[in-house]
DNA sequence: CCATGCGCTGAC
DNA sequence: GTCAGCGCATGG
């Protein structure tokens, strides 16, 4: 049981855009009203499902999500029947689009039962009441080829291409890793990488407005699912260009350095060049020709960097000024070549959406036009206030500009490289660096798993902090009506949420009436601990400034009780359990001085804030409107001021490194001997041992696959001596591509890639926990 | 998608 | 000093 609707989603006439979208799936859209002509291939009515008495439903084929409904008019009748099928007419008929269905959805090669010779938008309820679209326009199918009416091209054998490539939209306004998409031939797609030159653990997430060429990306594609995590290289910027923007992404063409001036392209809305590429039969296509069973291979492929040929309307070769513009254009048959323009001048009728975003191309914002407000913006509650309150700035309500992802967000356990009495002075600093991932929230956890980490903030006056020992108030119970963030004790918590989260570190059974008790409390899960500055107020073991990591703790017991705020709470008594010594103790304060700890902030914060009080400054001399001998003294103190701020102490700490040195084990230094595949690496690796917590960056650094750009998993140690994960390999090796990711040494089809136990054995000891979650 | 939240800041 | 109220990350 096909449905003709499957026709209507999968008409190929536009399909096989650059990245094997079908653009005419977006030409139509909610709503709108299409005129069919159906024809059956037997000239009889056909079957097809129903879900109500005038609904069409989606057919048999699986992925297929549309539902056209049919209208009252139209000349097609409809003999509903109780069976929940009906008989489709052949003739015209009038049909409203009541869903869209994403063209790489759509299993292509379904399509007929009847044939849709006619395909046109109606016209009612355009605005300026002119009639639109497509007069004379009207496209016709015909022995599986479709063709425009009046032309004598055809368009045959379209289709989408196999699913092998995709791009992410983005959701974030200019702030987003950019995945910069590559075609669909992994072949094309591997650039010379350089292994010198590996990403910093912590990825910066790239701005637009910051990328500039000569600036060397990380690059990904994919040449398997979206799921699946595609190959990550580097590679320079040799061109950039912006295209349009809205307020969801930018659109650009990025053309990235490398052995075949490869390009790519980053959520391009718009197909700059068309080419052909010669290569029938490489990828075989299912495409519908009447025959979804026995598809027959297509022998069209459309990429990035075959040679440019003309472009079929103008004659002419690539360039991107069209010297004929207006001029009317015959239908690129996508045989060859066509300019952008010509290509979307010939569209220009039905283009509605962005075929990768959905994006309504009403509201994409040309380079050089001003900003409109996207829906994402418009939802939110500053959209409707008439405030003038900038909250994008400040440290209100700013984003992350980091990320940490040496470890999983539901590590339990230190986070490697970050020793006790590291301080934060913003809360969003100590969820960048992964010690406490939430900008607001108390407590880090799951509510089927158990804590990550804790913040100590005083937030409950009976709170008792004695330093190696706590008690803790869930969280919950508060109004946060207003759009609040905290509030007023309203009613009673529950052991639901973070609050069940923490009570499952408890090493005891679960009770969410009574509470529990572990009997041997350290068998617990580890909770990190941060102190903030705000929990002076009822504890001496805040730090002065700031969020402090205070360690490991675990918890003791936990019950319900009535709290000081009348309401009832769950109290938690939490434990330090940490080899690491506490930041007031004699011993963790002469170990933070060694470790040159101190208050760190954001990057250009400081500064920030100098220039800030600096005009102030003036502007209170303006207002005292005495610029004589005391203005010299201010200024002098203001440039004195000036000076040590300049130099934030963060930064002065530094990665210079100095503190104690790192400890290894003997266990880790026998293990290090043994590993002798790797004995060049660990050598280095080794004489950064000194510079203390700097070892385990170096560690790090020297142990990242170039592939996935982490610390590697299951490492597999290749014969040119370089480490890569098995599985990036082993995706390396389904794509074909059979020599080192890093130096390119051809390892031979038929390697075999034996992971390097002892290896993963020390990183396990180094990095605790960063393998969980791989 | 929605609900939650022991921050933060400019305005008052 | 107090306080309204925002974006963001996270989990469910």
């Amino acid at each position: 049981m096909k449905s003709w609707l499957q026709n209507f989603t999968s008409i190929p006439f536009f399909s096989q855009l650059e990245d094997g979208h079908t653009l005419f799936d977006y030409n139509v859209g909610l709503n709108d009203i299409v005129q069919l002509l159906i024809r059956s291939e037997s000239e009889a009515p056909t079957t097809a499902s129903v879900t109500d008495q005038d609904e069409v439903n989606p057919c048999a084929v699986s992925n297929c999500k549309n539902k056209v409904k049919k209208t009252n008019s139209g000349s097609s009748s409809q003999p509903s029947t109780s069976s929940r099928s009906f008989l489709i007419d052949p003739g015209i008929g009038l049909y409203k689009i009541n869903e869209l269905v994403d063209a790489r959805d759509v299993s292509i090669g379904a399509w007929f039962e009847a044939h849709i010779e006619n395909v046109t938008r109606a016209t009612k309820g355009h605005k300026n009441g002119k009639a639109q679209g497509k007069s004379g326009n009207t496209y016709k199918r015909t022995n599986g080829n479709l063709s425009q009416d009046h032309s004598r091209e055809n368009a045959n054998n379209l289709d989408s291409t196999p699913s092998t490539s995709y791009s992410d939209c983005m959701d974030t306004d200019e702030e987003a890793i950019y995945h910069i998409k590559y075609d669909e031939y992994p072949e094309n797609g591997i650039v010379e990488m350089d292994t010198s030159n590996l990403r910093p653990r912590a990825r910066t997430i790239l701005k637009w407005s910051e990328l500039k060429v000569g600036d060397v990306v990380m690059v990904n594609y994919n040449v398997e699912t979206p799921e699946e995590r595609g190959f990550w290289f580097d590679a320079e910027i040799t061109s950039l260009r912006e295209i349009s923007r809205t307020n969801k992404e930018v659109h650009a063409k990025i053309l990235l350095g490398g052995p075949e001036d490869t390009i790519n392209d980053c959520k391009i809305l718009f197909i700059e060049e068309m080419y052909k590429i010669e290569k029938p039969g490489a990828y075989p296509l299912t495409f519908g020709d009447g025959d979804f069973k026995n598809p027959a291979p297509a022998s069209l492929f459309f990429s990035g960097h075959a040679p440019a040929p003309q472009c079929l309307p103008c004659s002419e070769g690539p360039k991107t000024e069209h010297s004929n513009q207006g001029a009317a254009s015959p239908f690129c048959t996508l045989y060859t070549a066509c300019h952008l323009y010509c290509f979307k001048n010939l569209l220009k009728p039905f283009f509605r959406y962005c075929p990768s975003c959905k994006n309504d191309s009403n509201e994409v914002v040309k380079a050089g036009e001003k900003l409109k407000q996207s829906k994402k913006k418009a939802k939110m509650p500053s959209a409707s206030t008439e405030s003038q309150r900038d909250w994008g700035k400040g440290m209100a309500c700013v984003g992350r500009t980091k990320e940490c992802t040496i470890v999983p967000s539901n590590h339990y356990g230190p986070i490697p490289g970050v020793p006790v009495g590291t301080t934060w002075k913003f809360r969003v600093q100590v969820s960048e660096a992964g010690v406490h991932r939430p900008h607001v929230g108390g407590i880090h956890g799951r509510s089927n798993d158990g804590a990550y980490s804790l913040v100590l903030a005083g937030g409950f006056e009976d709170e008792v902090d004695r330093g190696d020992e706590f008690t803790y108030t869930g969280s919950g119970g508060r109004d946060l009506s207003g759009n609040k963030r905290i509030g007023e004790h309203s009613f009673d918590q529950t052991l639901t949420h973070m609050n069940r989260a923490l009570a499952l570190n408890c090493d005891a059974p679960l009770d969410d009436k009574n509470g529990a008790e572990s009997k041997n409390w350290r068998a617990g899960k580890p909770v990190r601990v941060v102190r903030s500055s705000k929990g002076r107020r009822i504890s001496k073991y805040a730090p002065e400034e700031g969020n402090r990591y205070d360690g490991i703790y675990k918890v003791v017991k936990y019950w319900p009780e009535i709290g000081k705020c009348g309401f009832l709470v769950w109290r938690y008594l939490l434990r330090r359990d940490d080899v690491e010594p506490a930041p007031w103790t004699s011993e963790g304060m002469e170990r933070s001085k060694k470790l040159g700890l101190s208050v760190q902030y954001p990057e250009g914060y400081l500064e920030a804030m100098a220039s800030k009080e600096k005009k102030d400054k003036v502007k209170k001399q303006t207002v005292k409107q005495e610029p004589t001998s005391q203005s010299n003294g201010n200024q002098k103190r203001t440039i004195d001021d000036e000076e040590p701020m300049n130099t934030p102490k963060a930064m002065r700490m530094g990665d210079g490194g100095k503190g104690e040195a790192f400890q290894l084990t003997q266990e880790q230094q026998w293990l290090i001997r043994e590993d002798c595949m790797n004995q060049k690496l660990w050598d280095e690796v080794l004489a950064s041992l000194k510079e203390g917590p700097n070892f385990l960056k170096k560690l790090e650094q020297s142990f990242m696959c170039v592939c996935c750009q982490e610390l590697v998993y299951q490492p597999v140690t290749t014969e040119c001596l370089h480490n890569v994960c098995k599985s990036c390999l082993q995706r390396s090796f389904r794509a074909e591509v059979f020599t080192c990711p890093a130096c390119r040494y051809d390892l031979g089809k038929g390697y075999t890639m034996v992971p390097n136990k002892i290896l993963q054995t020390l990183l396990d000891q180094f990095f605790p926990g960063y393998s969980k979650g791989r």
